[in-house]
DNA sequence: TCATTCTTCCAAAACGTTTCGGAGGCTAAC
DNA sequence: GTTAGCCTCCGAAACGTTTTGGAAGAATGA
């Protein structure tokens, strides 16, 4: 491996001459620069990224941190779209990425973790609810991003994607079908996102004259099994029910599975929309309409926010990103059943 | 940021001492490291990354080289799964994982990439066959590992499922239901894989006294709309297949369109078998029985042999993940049609 | 002619760690 | 009492780069 030191003595030139040259800068003649680029790419030199960021006192690395889903999991295509968007726009800006989908072993903490790495910042996804690693990051000084999950913090911000506007879509796309009975299977109530998506709801409901009906409202944990249930529960004893608006794509198979199991015939009998747009969606039968999300840009996003805030720039505290809706065979007129 | 010699003035010793006593040589008396062991964790001391890596020579990072798929793609489970592998048991032993989602831009290498970034050796998976990254990586001398990918070199191995055995498991369960005229959709020719796949569906035929039909060979370039098309030819063509047996569980997929626009009730009167299990395959409908590949084995064995290989010990040449069958609903007795 | 400014270059320090080669001091053996 | 060996420690060099602070010489202006 050539060094900066071998292209000086070949070029008869000091090694500061050679920096200067090969990084852009003005008080070196254009001759001589030319000739330690020529030289540089005879000796086939490649700068040593670990000296310079000795020198530098920047490692140009940021982590992904996200919780680990074994066995792999549907929702798997939203942690490694999420990672592609961060990684790309990473790349192009010249920092890497580390991907930690495991929590710290023993009594070490991620702040730890990120800084034995001696990462610049840090993004989070999908991290479980019962552990504090966004408030402990918050807390660190360490420049922050963190999606879909709502945290007040100087050094952080989030990005996530426009929920109530996306659960307004789904439920104006159902009212213009005709439906006026429907039902809101929801996540978690203390999630972020659960909560936006059921203030999407309520309010397209008021809006458009519809009443609110709390006994239309159900949480399923985002749990697929845990939506069948609920959703048995809710047709049963509410009949007119003729549309389903689900938090998530899993829970809306969930319905799809209570509905089948009840004998009815999609979407004849009952209307279903998901939120996510997972790759999966496209596969159920009926093919899900369902809300997308633009996982790729939310990461890509998100690591925008992050690359500016180490950068020293300002940074809004939140991003949002639009939603859509993607229709497909699982909505349609409430039949006459 | 405190560092070693932070350390070293309030112990009141060396920098050499501290060095030494805090990675554990026995040259430095028992005492003098607990107090400084002390003083380390008081002075909330980590070690630097960076620049231990610059003395050492040593970057302790390795790349995961893979192609990139947008929009999401349903095999994007299969990257993350393999993703995850690598990346847990390269954490284990203190590497850290980069990831090249995309190629290189202009006219750059992977190689130059790999060098830039000073990985100590790369892992490659579902790069696409019409560039030659593999072989060019294979001649420079790098520590390599190719997923799925045959490669003959002295610093590279391979490591992928067990794809003739596979092959070998879904025939056998077919012909144990009964089916006698079972076709074959495959990949391309000229991969890897589809050649092992291939040579498990002939010869499990053979032993099982059924005979080898070229007719029922088709290929679909691991394509679900190629498959459907195939298959619908396929099946018009010779209406006694009662199974297909399919390289992917896309184009599994692809028949399964196939048999439901023909008017088929599946399995009944046709038994699908795939070949990945992709998170997918549980929800088709039918649920599809298909060849397991253990992803996550196959990403984490592949980065045990990478860095055997980094550290300087013997490696196989070629690893060999089993393959299991997963049973499910698209498989059954040959029905009275 | 002299002073000033500009252009082009360089020596040396710095980043935080590991490691080589040795240096005292003490104990044990002869 | 001398020698050998062990235990514990340390100074200094090294890794490859960037950057600071200047220096030599040429060009410019008065």
């Amino acid at each position: 491996m050539n060094t900066i030191k071998d292209i000086a003595k070949a070029a008869g030139v000091s090694v500061t001459t050679v920096s200067r040259a090969l990084n852009g800068y003005s008080d070196v003649n254009e001759q001589t620069r030319q000739r330690i680029q020529e030289i540089a790419e005879q000796l086939d030199y490649t700068p040593n990224h670990i000296a310079r960021g000795l020198v530098m006192n920047r490692s140009k690395t940021i982590g992904l941190l996200t919780s680990q889903s074994f066995p792999s999991n549907p929702k798997d295509t939203f942690t490694l779209d999420i990672l592609a968007g961060v990684n790309e726009y990473a790349n192009e800006c010249g920092y890497d990425l580390i991907l930690f989908q495991s929590r710290p072993t023993g009594d070490r903490t991620y702040y730890q973790m990120c800084r034995e790495r001696q990462l610049e910042g840090v993004i989070t996804q999908n991290l479980p609810h019962d552990h504090s690693a966004t408030e402990e990051l918050a807390a660190t000084g360490l420049p922050c991003v963190f999606i879909d999950n709502q945290v007040e913090s100087g050094n952080a911000s989030f990005v996530t994607t426009d929920n109530a506007d996306g659960a307004r879509q789904a439920l104006a796309h159902l009212i213009g079908l005709g439906h006026e009975h429907i039902a809101f299977i929801n996540g978690h109530h203390y999630a972020y996102v659960s909560k936006e998506r059921r203030k999407g709801y309520e309010e397209t409901l008021r809006e458009s004259g519809l009443p609110y009906r709390e006994e239309y409202v159900r949480e399923a944990a985002f749990d697929e099994k845990k939506a069948e249930q609920e959703a048995l529960g809710l047709l049963k004893a509410h009949p007119h029910i003729t549309a389903v608006f689900c938090a998530s794509d899993l829970m809306a198979h969930g319905v799809m599975r209570a509905a089948h199991h009840l004998g009815y015939v999609l979407p004849r009998d009952l209307s279903i929309v998901g939120f996510d747009d997972l790759v999966l969606a496209e596969y159920f039968s009926p093919p899900l309409t369902t809300v997308h999300q633009d996982r790729y840009t939310l990461g890509r996003k998100a690591c925008e926010l992050l690359i500016e805030k180490i950068e020293g720039r300002d940074t809004p505290a939140s991003l949002i990103i639009p939603a859509s809706l993607t229709v497909r065979e699982s909505t349609g007129i409430p039949g006459g059943r």
